[in-house]
DNA sequence: CTATTGACGACAT
DNA sequence: CATGTCGCCAATA
């Protein structure tokens, strides 16, 4: 069973549009918790994954790929596949690709 | 209730 | 640009 928090976090992650990537941040600012980036992160973790939910659409703020349950290899394969380019485990053109949900 | 942890972020050096 | 420190939040032991 998934928790409030969880529950908003995978709910906003629905929508970002293929070929566009997030923050943990801007999706934490999205459920209204500007602080709690970690705590996304934590809950991207639990979430049931794949088919449900493109939790491999969230990076750092940094532009880089962050982690990932099924492995950041695996991110960036699945990235690349929707058209989001990575250079050395690092975003391309990434702040021409974020998604802000403040749009 | 307290302590620990983790897919993070901002800032200082 | 690289490394280190501190702060933050939610979940879990």
């Amino acid at each position: 069973m998934l928790t409030e928090f969880e529950t908003e976090v995978l709910k906003m992650l629905r929508q970002i549009p293929v070929g566009r990537v997030t923050t943990y941040k801007n999706l934490a600012c999205a459920v209204k918790r500007p602080q709690s980036a970690r705590a996304v992160g934590n809950a991207l973790n639990k979430n049931p994954d794949i088919p449900k939910v493109p939790c491999h659409r969230v990076v750092a703020s940094d532009g880089y790929l962050g982690g990932y349950a099924c492995g950041a290899r695996k991110k960036t394969e699945l990235l690349k596949d929707e058209g989001v380019l990575v250079k050395n485990g690092r975003i391309v053109d990434f702040k021409n690709i974020i998604y802000n949900f403040a749009d």
